[in-house]
DNA sequence: ATAAATATTTGGTATTACAAAACATACCAT
DNA sequence: ATGGTATGTTTTGTAATACCAAATATTTAT
């Protein structure tokens, strides 16, 4: 994410009230101005304004978000074309797996899970549509980076703080590319509880002609389910097959 | 919607910018500057701030709304609490009638369309996930506005500005005022091609013993195909069944 | 009823958002 | 290649305003 030269600061302010709410799901003027040190009559004003743009609602005392966000976010999906493609066969992933299927695509370095898909037993995670997670711990994130422009991600990788969120996570750079190597000639990701503790899964890109990346789709569940077998043979060639009727579509566009 | 005391400029004219970000599905610079009256310059600054967190991407010359907004939206979503309540009673809605079945809920005395599930032969609409309108010409807004408190019913009135839609739009608050008594009667709103011509639907709130309003479900669908046996009375059935059924586990919430 | 806690408004000032212009960069056509 | 055009980006001075602190209003609790 590159930092802005002349950022305007008052818009900072409210995008970081905004995400106070977020991540409360709602709070008072005077609990925000708190958390982010600003006084309460700003915090105010920042408010009445998102407030009158249908960014944030207030009923009694608790700001909340509005509803207006929304809108946007349908917008903000539209412009990823192959979007309908890809849920339908997401949604028999799910079927025939019967583990949890996901669409994530990259932006800003990060992984962004735009569609998931539950099987009849899949797991119940905390991944939404809008989740975002560093691309280096997940399945969907190193296959992507494995198969993107190598100026890309160096970039990315560059700005990567490696954190072990898990005693599997990599946490280095040298491991994570020997990683990605491995990848590009397996042409499959895999997260060995890299993420989560007691969750596997795996996933690969969706690519067009020119190698440009369009996002990836991956099945997770539950390590004891998903034995070396079924996550090693069976889900991948799902997956590579879900990923190519997808490719080929894509041309047409 | 309550205009600002003391708004802060800066942060409208962001929410400006992502404004014809969302209609234009993306913009370049001397266009956004042109269309909303600023210099190229701070339009530049806006960009790169919100940029800066997520909220706009720009690739070449073009920028977009970013998918950050997406995260936002399932934050704002999650505070409505019987939501994955209502959409499973929507797809049955949908499966059964084979239309297009719709939850909305009110906001800033605007209709914001949560969730939609389409049948078998449910028709195309514009109407997407985040579709905003005016509650005077449809059936679940006219729905909860029958059966809201009186207060908030005249306060929304008062502000609604009625432009004929179509033929059979409600264009005076006389006559909406009495239908909204019919509806109060019957239990049920319906939308005679009020929206959109060739378009009918009924819908109908849901509400808790205090009468607190959770939003409502419709089904819309061709006027060809519901005629009004169809109109006002299978399908009538079948919303005040899944009404019914998310209103009795509404306590338990 | 009173007090306590909260939201909102006000007013003055230091900050900064803004427009305009200069600069840089990409893209054409010749 | 080369100049020209259209674009994005940065700079700069200044007029506007976002900000804080204090005052007021409002709600809630005792």
């Amino acid at each position: 994410m590159v930092e802005a030269k002349n950022p305007v600061q008052a818009v900072q302010r409210s995008l970081e009230i905004i995400d106070v709410l977020q991540n409360t799901g709602g709070a008072r003027v005077t609990d925000i101005a708190e958390q982010v040190g600003m006084s309460k009559g700003t915090i105010h004003c920042h408010l009445a304004t998102l407030e009158e743009n249908g960014y944030v609602v207030h009923d009694g005392t608790k700001y909340k978000l509005g509803l207006r966000v929304i809108d946007l976010a349908h917008h903000a999906k539209s412009r990823i074309d192959i979007y309908d493609l890809v849920t339908k066969e997401v949604d028999t992933l799910a079927e025939e797996s019967g583990e949890l299927a996901l669409f994530t695509v990259e932006e800003g370095g990060e992984g962004i899970c735009l569609y998931k898909s539950a099987g009849d037993n899949a797991v119940k995670t905390e991944v939404y549509v809008g989740y975002r997670n560093e691309l280096y711990h997940t399945a969907v994130g190193k296959g992507m980076l494995a198969f993107m422009p190598a100026e890309q991600r160096d970039r990315i990788i560059e700005e990567t703080t490696f954190e072990a969120i898990t005693p599997n996570t990599i946490t280095d750079e040298a491991a994570l590319r020997e990683e990605l190597e491995a990848i590009r000639e397996e042409g499959i990701a895999y997260n060995h509880e890299e993420s989560i503790h007691g969750l596997v899964g795996a996933g690969a890109p969706i690519r067009d002609q020119d190698g440009t990346i369009y996002g990836a789709i991956s099945v997770i569940g539950p390590a004891r389910r998903m034995g070396s077998d079924r996550l090693e043979n069976e889900v991948p060639d799902m997956i590579h097959r879900a990923v190519n009727i997808v490719e080929i579509n894509i041309t047409s566009l």
